[in-house]
DNA sequence: TCAGCAAGTGACTGAGCACTCACTAACTGA
DNA sequence: TCAGTTAGTGAGTGCTCAGTCACTTGCTGA
């Protein structure tokens, strides 16, 4: 007997499918078909859903995006120092990438780079939402004396988006072979005592010693 | 009137034009076709030269790897410290980038994620390599006491790759927006400030102060 | 100068895939 | 209970592409 369910609940099962789906098979590897099949229904089926196979990439960037800031927030919740929270906010966000391996598939992914002009406006507004809640909690680090003088906040969210990117490419091309979270915190140990305030006379002191 | 070039000739032209296109329209918007269109010939004759477009992807593979050992090579002549040998390295690898947009194309391409296991295998092989540039520089640097104590050579180098692939990311989600090496460079400076020697008792004194 | 080789072509094939459409049947509310 | 609504289907279309194949033609060396 065929089963039926609400248009939404069906929206949300073949959102879900294709978020997994997308981090198995790569997200231009993935065809409306193996969506189907994998939430149990024919491929034209879909398309009572989403008009366009587009408009899915548009509902799984919005479902991508709200479970990101939804885990921002709570990184910056409680009451660590700004480098605690700056801390807080990037394992949260390499925890996700470890939960949702379609999340650095579709960022690397041509359907993000060429294909979709939507897509990769809101994965860009991410990526600047993301550096934007760094870079204020480095500025409030470094207000807080708990940053180097010479590193604007701006330049200090750079290095550390350039470390969770960098590591989330070499995790993806290696075949997610190690433990992203673990080693991301274990880098971020060593960025960010780079990043401690050293006022310059204490680099004087160094070099005459 | 039909002209006619050596195999040899051709094979290049052939690898030529990919690399230029993959960085216009990206790897998996690159067809045969319109390869054959940019060197002047027919869709087939492509063929001649490449068994499988996957022979293809090998030999710009390898294209890419021989010009980016030669500039890694080129990037460590000359009788700098070992930092600015890392400085020098990795400006050579983003005006590379910079010059070969293919590069960060293919990197992030599901044609080197999924499709095509032996690209995947290149490309994660010249990761290693540039890696390991990298790390044999920053240990002769901590020898020469211009790197902290507390930080790994294979440490310093991950940070340094992180640098240079964040950028990349940065640079091709913003539609190439800015100057690469410029950037680069900058950022660069003020993660090798980081990176600087500074015994933990500098820090002490500081928190003291 | 001409035979043989190999670069190149025109016309196909077949697979993959987004998307369509007429139709069916499960649910819902009056 | 039954009419209207809408989730879901079966069969198909058209397009894009990698790859094939029989054939042609420019080039080279004996």
């Amino acid at each position: 007997m065929r089963i039926r369910k609400t248009a939404e609940h069906r929206k949300a099962e073949i959102v879900d499918a294709t978020l997994r789906l997308a981090g198995e098979l790569g997200p231009e590897r993935l065809t409306t078909e193996a969506i189907a099949g994998a939430v149990g229904l024919t491929q034209p089926a879909i398309f009572r859903h989403f008009p366009k196979k587009q408009a899915l990439w548009s509902a799984v960037a919005e479902r991508i995006g709200s479970v990101m800031e939804a885990r921002w927030a709570k990184g910056q919740q409680g009451d660590a120092t700004p480098l605690g929270q700056i801390r807080a906010v990037v394992v949260a966000q390499l925890q996700l990438i470890q939960k949702m391996p379609a999340i650095p598939a579709i960022l690397f992914s041509r359907e993000l780079h060429t294909r979709n002009q939507g897509l990769r406006e809101a994965f860009f507004g991410l990526l600047i939402r993301f550096h934007r809640i760094v870079a204020d909690l480095a500025a409030r680090a470094r207000a807080a004396g708990e940053l180097r003088g010479d590193l604007e906040p701006d330049d200090a969210a750079f290095l550390i988006l350039g470390l969770v990117q960098g590591l989330a490419i070499r995790w993806s091309i290696s075949g997610r072979s190690f433990d992203l979270a673990e080693e991301g915190s274990r880098l971020l140990d060593l960025q960010l005592r780079g990043f401690a305030d050293r006022p310059v006379r204490v680099r004087r002191e160094e070099a005459m010693s």
